[in-house]
DNA sequence: CATGAATGAGCCTTCATTCAT
DNA sequence: AATGAATGAAGGCTCATTCAT
């Protein structure tokens, strides 16, 4: 008996998002992610029970990557200043580095082909941030606002500047992290 | 020889919006808009050369009727705070009031299917909102950033509110409404 | 607009029974069917919902067909022996006469793929056959047994002898045609 | 090194058997018989060519049990008059009793897909039953007709009767059958 | 202008079979 | 012998678009 091959696997699922992210899921055949994968497309089916099933799968890949690379370095001995600026540069950094993650990211943000339960889970990587945001209430650092007025405003204008970087219709330099940073912090804090 | 009817082509428009709203743009066939707005087929490609034709033409379709909501009551010779008051909360209003509209909308912000040229004509419809920053900025009420920046935090975490209002997640009454007024000013303001 | 044009339905209609006797149902694929009566797959869906909606029309086509063949000249004037006889001589002359529709209608005789309402429309064409045995009944001519035993033992030796004839094991000519209806005659009769 | 194992051949003939039955042979893929039998799809090649001999295999088996049922207490010495009832009732016995085994046979009875080969082999089988109908035709008992005729009226009315039995048209209890039987004897008796 | 018929291309998925262990 | 992985081929069906009236 052959043993599943993991580099198969791996191969597979870094065609789809590339392919996904360039073209939309729609006009992603699995034919095409087959060939871009040099695999049958029947192997595919081998590793994922259908269409809808690879999109959920790489959909917990992507948030879990990201909810990593977010909170690396992140423990909860650091100040609510220090955790709050780190896990602001670390998804600052990532989404600037991972163009390609980051658009696959925001295409299913609100997709109803990603699933209940993936989504769920997906959002439990980011309990830590979560616990920060408290943290800052309880300390008096930030205005007594729900947790998600402040993610509210601690991501979408990011998100929104890293997508006008790619764009090209800005671009998004340390300089001007700096600034965003500030006024978000602006934003949060009494 | 009978004209172009426009009665038929607002049912075509009325029944695309609706559908690909619904059921996203890709299992959005053009029998299922046909049948929708009760006409051939053949019928919609008399006013639209195409399936990407028409989506654009929805979008523009959206765009202006959004920015026409938002600018509604606005002239030159409000104030700062008047004319940026009233143009968040005409904003806020309408996003409310229109679910399809706005998801619609939002579902193809940064899609591929949107050409370079509907988008940037779209876009074309906020020159008001742009001046209003700019005085904004000349009678040192805002902060000096750049214009993208003054939109990002002005823009991104309303419409964040607004989506995660129709998913059920908060509920976005007058009194949260309220906050978040407060904090955008508070972000852009010196 | 182009008129629905019967040529191409009967081509359908005719290049299906032949390729579905000649190798199965589950062996004919829609393609073949098209190619074969040259017409797009397309097509074949402009006529017919899917490919079990296909076999459903033509299991009551030939249905109909065997039905008027086997009742050509019945009329209710006939006493019992002339239009046993009749019905009998009908049913056996079409049978040798339309190798392919009979062995089509065998092949779906007992088929999960033809729906009850189907089997049970095709079932109403042989109302004729069984007011017949009911009067050979109240005439005190025939064995007063139920109708299914009659019609089993009408049909179902002479049904097994025309395919016997089609496989070469026997040559199913006038002769042993009259034979054969002796039997019959004699095992209904009292 | 191990034998093959007649166990695991068990398995897959009682899976495949009641699947094909239930489904048809189309809609039976290798894999289901493979999972419904306990066994990986690659083992059945190791106890059958291909899908066609398993078929063909499962279709002598079949009929290799009928005939034994059928022949069950048969002899020689009996009189014709005992050994055409033995049979028939046997027959009709074993229909009733082997729904799965029956409707199994029924299916391949006229498929293109069991070969020439083991028809023939099949229907070797019966060598007993038409000896008895030889001997009664000598002795004047039976019509002087072919041995063809004899079984077609012995056994078509017998088996459409069983499959309406399983239908639920009818049902076909003791009585019933009596009733059957005489008629089948008067069709075939001078 | 308006339309239903017609279509070739392509999609997702399953399958019988073979491979490599 | 036994197996799970791997696959090319094929299947039913839908779609955006064009045709012909």
């Amino acid at each position: 008996m052959r043993h599943k091959d993991d580099s198969k696997r791996e191969a597979i699922t870094n065609a789809a998002i590339e392919l996904i992210t360039t073209a939309g899921f729609a006009d992603t055949s699995m034919s095409k992610i087959a060939k871009a994968a040099n695999v049958s497309p029947a192997t595919i089916y081998v590793y994922f029970e259908n269409k809808e099933d690879l999109l959920n799968q790489l959909y917990l890949m992507v948030k879990r990557e990201f909810s990593e690379a977010m909170l690396a370095g992140f423990h909860d001995s650091l100040s609510v200043e220090a955790g709050f600026k780190l896990i602001w540069e670390n998804s600052c950094r990532y989404m600037l580095a991972q163009p390609t993650r980051f658009a696959f990211s925001e295409q299913f943000a609100n997709s109803p082909l990603v699933n209940r339960v993936s989504r769920e889970e997906g959002s439990g990587y980011y309990q830590p941030v979560f616990s920060v945001f408290e943290r800052g209430k309880r300390e008096g650092i930030f205005k007594d606002i729900s947790l998600d007025l402040s993610i509210a405003f601690f991501y979408a204008p990011l998100m929104l500047l890293v997508k006008q970087h790619y764009s090209g219709d800005i671009v998004f330099d340390r300089e001007l992290q700096q600034i965003v940073f500030e006024i978000t912090w602006d934003a949060l804090t009494i």
